[in-house]
DNA sequence: CTCCTATGGTTTGATATCGAACTATATATG
DNA sequence: CATATATAGTTCGATATCAAACCATAGGAG
């Protein structure tokens, strides 16, 4: 069993995790949103402020238009708002919306159960330490990707 | 910060750890072969005999429907067979070909560099350390999505 | 034996994502 | 100033996945 392969079986597991958390939150979400659509309201509420559809794809690590359709959707349901960059003909500031709130609040009540009972589940694993060295691997990786291309 | 947000953290940074390096592995794969292809023959190779599709479902936690894709692309590059199961006439039973073999080793050498690399970069986090708790959280995640089901 | 529920596998329709191509604007270089 | 290159955002075609509905067979209950 070498290194590479421990590697590869980390990745594995990551990829199965991924899927079933990220389908069981979209089972529970209200009015079709996803946890894409649930992140970006999240990181603004979280964070304030505005951004460009470049810098928030950038921090998810989706490509470009991803981020656009992303984006089209929480507009056309009034949860963001979308304005010219006034420094920049090129770009685009988004910020969300009192209704984008709401929202988000709406999103955390109903994954709130789920969470607790995993919360619940995940007792004596001590999952909180897991997410510093995985946040090292996601910078790590994506540097990785930009040095190759 | 609540303990449901800290999880809900966890989340996201697993789910874009596994965009990352899901993309990154296809990027480099010969003959449009996915991960999920790719995965299905490495399991055969490391754990040898035969399978049914319901198994190989489960064990990599899609959906029947989605493995049935698989393996019909898998049996349409003759890199797997199937059979039906003589115990029940219901079932098949799936078994990689000398094809798939090799093509798994195509994979592996394709995707070494790019898997040494990160090795490197990954020097000092100790992600073998993660692997264990990562696998005990997919367990039991499973065990909860069958109980709410 | 007969029905009734569970399971194996497939199909279908919807959707999120990717990569690549495209337009428009910004920035650097000569 | 002019041209070349880089960046912002969108669109398009392809594909992997899911959920749900479907058919066939298994296994148990009466």
């Amino acid at each position: 069993m070498t290194t590479e392969s421990r590697l590869f079986d980390l990745f594995n597991e990551i990829g199965i995790i991924a899927q079933l958390s990220g389908t069981m939150f979209e089972r529970v979400m209200p009015d079709g949103m996803t946890l894409a659509q649930f992140t970006v309201l999240n990181h603004f509420v979280r964070l304030g402020g505005e951004k460009s559809p470049a810098q928030l794809a950038s921090a998810f690590q989706v490509t470009r238009g991803t981020m656009t359709s992303t984006l089209q959707k929480l507009e056309a349901k009034r949860l963001i708002e979308m304005n010219p960059d006034p420094d920049d003909a090129r770009g685009k500031r988004v910020k969300i919306t009192d209704m984008g709130r709401r929202m988000r609040e709406r999103c955390i009540e109903a994954i709130g159960p789920s969470l607790s009972q995993l919360v619940g589940e995940f007792k004596g694993i001590g999952f909180e330490t897991l997410i510093e060295p995985l946040r090292e691997i996601r910078t790590r990786l994506d540097s990785a990707r930009n040095e190759n291309g």
